[in-house]
RNA sequence: GGAGAGAUGGCAGAGUGGUCGAAUGCGGCGGUCUUGAAAACCGUUAGGCCGAAAGGUCUCGAGGGUUCGAAUCCCUCUCUCUCCGCCA
């Protein structure tokens, strides 16, 4: 067997290391040494947090440290001494005497190192990810940058529709059946429907090989540590479906478990970067954000997607998310569906975001862009949290930097797909590049 | 579901109250030797935190307890493995 190219083989044993990193955000050394430069970046991202109270944490817990160590390393070498005396001599008992107030100092010293280490992290972990400088100012969604559009918006098909409204949609895509089965947004894909999907998914993953991603097929259920790691616990609990009975999480996207591959791991330079590409269902429950103007396609509880995750140096990691958002373009080009990417606004990127490309196709039906793709940069953000470190220059480990994107999913690709090759006679047209694989050029019925 | 065993460094595997961050072997790295390599031999080889540094401190699955002192004793939890049953 040839390993591929792009493919840095190794045996998992040969190199991880498992010791546990901090559970910390942004790097508190940064903020300690450029507290302007940091507040500078927060503004950008629009969110307000006490920097000043964090810093008097950090010192405070300096402090008491510093002071719990001392007489911690007292203890240790009166404790050192004891063992050369014999044991129940005069001198022996006189020396636990002593040292028995010592140890109650310790206990005192180390139980207020808690505290205040825990009133520092509590205020630490509050402050997100700093945005790039190559990220625009703005407050909401509507002040993301255009920052190209691609693809025909003018030669709109006459007889367009919402995807929804197409007379077979609901043969070949059962919501009704799917209530019975499971609940609401849980569709049956029937027939050539089911068929496309799987064209779809065998076209993103088929992409992505060839740009160089190694393919993966994860878990679809996390246990709390990894989704703890990428940030859905504690926060955004509510959104993914949980077992009780044996603790795991059903993935809202692979990024998770993909991700968490090389959690608390210690990965060779030489290997990054290290691309990825998974396969699987997502799972959400998108509690609240039901409406009537989600409708067909646009919002489901369970959808198909292909994700790309990335593991990079400290270096190179905005390099490859340019990278990353080009190898995303080719797969909604090679569809030859319009889209335009947005470059996300300081207020509009996630919290642990430190830039951010939103991929939209045009839905002539709908008349609206959907967001297909969310391809981001989390420095070393998500990485610090998850344990993933490579070794630096010097030997030293250094934390990684870890960036993903959507590529694609699968549904609004789907409903974009439905409403621009909508055609005359009442079918659709296959694109053309999973013609071949689909075996047909049209799917749906005629009028 | 029933019964049992275990969790120590990159891996394997010692260690049952103090001199143990931890023997030994393997692997890795550096060197000697060699035309080159192998072998042999010598040295070296975890991570976090505090610190400018020197250094200090913490970590033997996780959390709590006993003790002047815990990898070692006690309690709780988690996970893994083996056998039986069941299932794909």
């Amino acid at each position: 067997m040839t390993p591929s190219p792009t493919c840095f083989l190794w045996s998992a044993s040969s190199f991880v290391s498992f010791t546990k990193p901090p559970n910390r955000m942004i790097d508190i050394k940064y903020l300690r040494e450029n507290p302007d430069a940091v507040r500078t970046a927060l503004a950008k991202k629009k969110f307000s947090c006490d920097l000043d109270t964090v810093l008097a944490f950090d010192t405070e817990r300096r402090t008491k440290i510093t002071e719990a160590e001392q007489a911690k390393s007292e203890q240790n070498s009166a404790n050192k001494a004891m063992a050369q005396l014999p044991k129940g001599s005069p001198e022996f008992l006189e020396k636990v005497k002593e040292m028995k107030a010592v140890a109650a100092r310790v206990k005192a010293l180390e139980a207020e190192v808690r505290t205040v280490e825990e009133r520092f992290q509590a205020a630490f972990l509050t402050i997100p990810n700093l945005p790039h400088t190559s990220v625009p100012e703005g407050k909401t969604e509507d002040d993301n940058q255009v920052f190209s559009t691609w693809g025909d918006l003018e030669t709109k098909p006459a007889h367009a529709v919402p995807h929804w409204d197409i007379p077979w949609f609901d043969q070949l895509i059962d919501f009704e059946r799917g209530v019975k089965a499971a609940g609401a947004g849980f569709p049956f894909y029937v027939g050539d429907m089911a068929r496309l999907v799987r064209a779809l998914i065998h076209l993103f993953l088929e992409s992505a090989r060839k740009n160089g991603y190694e393919e993966v097929l994860p878990p679809i259920v996390v246990n709390a540590a990894s989704a703890t790691a990428t940030g859905q616990l504690p926060d955004k609990e509510g959104q993914m479906y949980y077992d009780p009975n044996e603790g795991l999480y059903l993935i809202p996207t692979a990024e998770v478990p993909v991700t968490n591959f090389y959690r608390d791991e210690i990965l060779p330079a030489e290997a990054l970067p290290i691309c990825r590409c998974a396969y699987t269902p997502c799972f959400r429950r998108e509690a609240g954000s039901w409406g009537s103007h989600v409708r067909g396609l646009n919002r489901l509880h369970q959808f198909d997607k292909v994700e790309l995750v990335k593991w990079t140096d400290a270096e190179s990691s905005f390099d490859e998310l340019e990278k990353l958002r080009v190898d995303v373009e080719g797969i909604l080009q090679a569809l030859d569906l319009p889209y335009r990417v947005l470059l996300m606004c300081g207020g509009d990127i996630g919290f642990p975001h430190a830039k951010q490309y939103d991929l939209e196709v045009y839905a002539h039906g709908q008349g609206r862009w959907l967001e297909v793709s969310s391809c981001s940069n989390f420095t070393d953000f998500q990485a610090r949290r998850a344990g993933i470190r490579y070794r630096g220059p010097d030997g030293k480990p250094v934390t990684a930097h870890t960036l993903n994107g959507s590529g694609l999913a699968i549904p609004r690709v789907l409903a974009a797909i439905l409403e621009n090759n909508l055609q005359a006679d009442g079918t659709v047209r296959v694109p053309q590049v999973l013609q071949a694989f689909m075996g047909q050029e049209t799917i749906g019925f005629t009028k």
